[in-house]
DNA sequence: GGATTTCTCTGACCTGAGTCAACTATCGTG
DNA sequence: CACGATAGTTGACTCAGGTCAGAGAAATCC
């Protein structure tokens, strides 16, 4: 199929999602209460601080006041002080307000239901399979990756969130002073972005002339089953071979079973331990395909149009 | 997986779409003009009829004679009078509607082509099947088969529709005189609809106790490869077995090859031609499974929560 | 302890997207 | 040829969904 046909099959499929979901929604959601304050009591969950809000909505300070003033006059949302600052407020559902989320969540439910009409289980299924591909794939659309520099903001931030995880994950626990400090990296740091929302990131490190470390690979919670692991190793390689590197090592630790497949499953093999890191309980090793080399993994990245 | 928690994964997926929609028209298409406008560039099409205009995007009248007045003002349309009926009026792109339009979709293409980002080649295919599987079953879950009183309208406009097709495919023409008149339908007519729009239809006669004809089995152009016709097909024989009839036969034309394969592929046996139809070059038979028998056909229809 | 910043509320205002009723011009029909 | 139906226009109105500036209270910084 060709590009432009492609692209054209996509539009039509996303005119007719457009009238799909129109359809859902007009039918059974915004009954009577218009779609702003329907979509509050949805996200205000039980309590939620009107800033939270206001940073997940998207909305104007002053909308989002008179929205909720509109909710607590039907008596669904009551907004009380802040317990730790007297600035902010709280929002907070009602008995009623719980009862209408959980009658709009019940209409939502059966819309859909509905709209699934007198498909048999197998068609069902067949579709829930096909939506998640459609999912899976243009979230793995969205994602970029590129370098960026260890010591900002975001870098930082998604290290501490490898190691939040690292914590839950080892027996042990994790200590965050052995992630490597921004100045240690005398390599590439890579980030994975979503809607300009961090899920990955990894880096790679120069630990003699030639050979490099690889360390803190990381895929979110919320991004895994995309093969974002895949692509965030494969860049990491592709970068270091550009830049000299022949051979990648890395440590890993037992728990991390998910990690150790992906080593495996792209060519990297066990080594004797070679580092002093305590979590490093497993060595791999793999020898880059140079550069230079014709149809190697990392000339990919330079050929265009083929 | 369970029913719940496929109907969960559904709302999931609608609600990443709608915002994936979002994103999408939102970064690119409604750049200056609002969206009214810029919907009723595209209907436009090149030149159409103010009412047919209306029909199509459920306008009303006032508020169409406004957008239309936008558009003039811009330059962008010229509304003139009807050729042949002084009351209706024509809306007509100019040179630089078109473009306007044009760029439109250009934007939106492009729109689509960004959140393509870099997926391979495989990657595309994979997600342009899995939508077109999402929109098959969601059009065939939207699709109602119903019985319908041969003399309504709808029937007959989707019998007239069904002649005018036979007509084109025919090498001899097709006589419309041909088609069952409403007082000769000894038996049931059915209609599939889709959002209350007629895209296919067939009805079963008696030809003698127990025996019944099906004719005029026809599923509309734009519901192709939903898997209507065996539908169709498949209710039309549990009614006529409801009604007492064991044995279907039907005449049907060389051209109408996949009509053919239908029936083949449905269990019916080709027989001596048995009817005096000008139209009827093949004939073909399928003896019912009777309601009365465990686990037949029929029998489906009556029972529930298996 | 004063200046600055943060968080929310309020009033004024705006736009898009319609609806509704009254009116005019034409058409088809008996 | 009169009458009702049809096609379109216009003015008045509504509602959702926002934006913006300013004010007041609390927190934070220096």
């Amino acid at each position: 199929m060709g590009r432009v046909d492609e692209i054209e099959r996509i539009r039509a499929f996303n005119r007719f999602y457009t009238q799909h979901l129109g359809l859902l929604t007009d039918r059974y959601l915004d009954q009577d209460r218009p779609l702003g304050p329907a979509r509050l009591l949805y996200e205000i969950g039980d309590r939620a601080d009107l800033r939270d809000l206001r940073a997940r909505l998207g909305l104007d300070a002053g909308y989002l006041s008179r929205l909720l003033r509109t909710l607590e006059d039907h008596n669904l949302v009551r907004v009380g002080p802040h317990p730790a600052d007297g600035r902010a407020r709280v929002a907070a559902l009602t008995e009623t307000g719980r009862r209408e989320r959980a009658d709009l969540d019940e209409r939502s439910r059966r819309a859909v239901t509905d709209a699934l009409g007198n498909l048999t289980a197998e068609q069902r299924a067949e579709l829930v399979a096909a939506q998640a591909t459609v999912h899976r794939l243009l979230r793995l659309a969205g994602t970029v990756i590129a370098p960026v520099d260890p010591a900002a903001t975001q870098a930082r931030t998604s290290l501490l969130r490898y190691a939040v995880e690292l914590a839950e994950r080892f027996p042990e626990g994790y200590d965050p002073a052995t992630l490597t400090a921004p100045g240690d990296v005398d390599g590439t740091m890579l980030l994975a972005t979503e809607n300009d929302h961090t899920i990955g990131c990894g880096l790679w490190t120069r630990l003699a002339p030639g050979t490099a470390e690889l360390r803190h690979l990381w895929v979110a919670a919320e991004a895994r089953g995309l093969g974002l692991g895949r692509r965030l190793l494969a860049a990491l390689e592709a970068d270091a071979a550009a830049h000299g590197i022949t051979a990648v090592r890395l440590g890993t630790h037992a728990a991390l079973t998910e990690a150790i497949a992906l080593y495996r499953g792209a060519g990297y093999l066990p080594i004797d331990d070679y580092s002093d890191s305590p979590y490093n309980q497993l060595a791999f090793e793999k020898v880059l395909i140079t550069p230079g080399w014709r149809g190697g993994s990392a000339g990919r990245s330079g050929s265009r149009g083929t």
